[in-house]
DNA sequence: CGAGATGTAGACCGGTCGGTCTACTGTCGT
DNA sequence: ACGACAGTAGACCGACCGGTCTACATCTCG
């Protein structure tokens, strides 16, 4: 959700030195099933990440395990984001979690957004045992946890359920960004947003 | 989103005779797009429908015409289901979008339901052009002018980004409906509806 | 050195994809 | 009765699907 990945190069490494066909395959799968859907054909990953046939197997056992593990890291980054934008944005909660709503928001803006990578995910697959459904939903469990401790920071009489709530404030922001990018979503989701975090200092 | 079809059986017909191919084709595609997603196979397709290969081709020209069709015949039922469902409510502008959201909050808590078909579209066919995106488009413009009727009834100073408000919810309550289901998201919806509608009589 | 591990390159498998085509059948209107 | 027509049945097409396999190159480490 957080960023767009082009490739190895711009990633944080201190070498330029070409990582391994795992990393490479990674790597192509967050962007080809982005772009493309998690439909995309086996031979389009290996051809993007200039990966011989043989390794994907080796390393994943075939192409539900290297988009589970795709999904695995791309939650485990993007949690990590969350994370770091909420401490970006200081100590008080309510002002932690409007950051990542206008975060997300300026995301959903973006004339490349096209869409949840998860939740297409989820409804792209339509074999309900597919590993990836797992991956998404511990990433949702891991979102809530984060919103409901800010809650609870603030002192939210229920802190669960506003974490439910602004849980699908995101999913419909990003729905909108996806689907109706010319309504301004972000604007209309930030109002939102506000009320259910409740007025506070920094608002 | 409004209802789920089985075959063409239990729709209003006055006769139970069998609907020709092309209705069956249609139908067909309602259910199993729904189940199984935008990717199922044209064999799957014409097996379920009872159909010829031939009269696929010949009534739409291809699968992509087929799917577009079935799109633009699914949303005129959805919007006119909206309107049905506000009309049943009565009068009052606020009872009326309220009557909107408790409908599919039922519907999104369903133990069958697995998202917004209309979303899943869009995110499936990775394909800018094809035709079904113009059907989803028209038909989000459709809900959102019938949001925005109400808005305007009620006085709203700003009908048409209340109405993005409510579509942003909506949106994310079929999405937590169908990846989150147990966090009972018909509940937390209507509250945050309740104060994009703003309180009235009937709440 | 030489063995083992790891990688590439690509042939190959059966199956399925969307789409075209021929041959036949039932039905309806004249 | 008969032709036109809409339908079925299914062979067939090239392309691609995910997956297995062999042959060879490269590298590291004992």
């Amino acid at each position: 959700m957080f960023y767009r990945v082009k490739g190895w190069h711009n990633r944080g490494m201190t070498t330029s030195a070409k990582p391994g066909p795992r990393e490479r395959l990674l790597l192509a799968a967050q962007e080809l099933t982005y772009t493309q859907g998690v439909g995309v054909g086996v031979d389009a990953l290996l051809k993007a990440a200039g990966v011989a046939r043989r390794s994907l197997y080796e390393h994943f056992g075939g192409k539900d395990g290297l988009i589970a593990e795709m999904l695995r890291r791309s939650t485990a980054e993007d949690v990590e984001q969350y994370r770091r934008t909420m401490d970006e944005a200081g100590d008080e909660p309510r002002a932690r979690l409007l950051a990542v709503v206008d975060r997300l928001g300026r995301i959903a803006c973006d004339p490349h957004f096209h869409g949840c990578r998860y939740l297409a995910a989820d409804l792209a697959l339509a074999d309900p045992a597919h590993p990836g459904h797992e991956v998404t939903r511990a990433y949702r469990r891991a979102v809530h946890r984060l919103f409901t401790d800010e809650f609870t920071a603030l002192g939210h009489e229920r802190p669960e359920f506003a974490a439910d709530q602004l849980l699908i404030l995101v999913d419909g922001l990003l729905a909108a960004g996806a689907t109706r990018p010319e309504s301004r979503p972000a604007a209309a989701s930030r109002e939102l947003a506000v009320h259910i975090i409740g007025s506070g200092p920094r608002d």
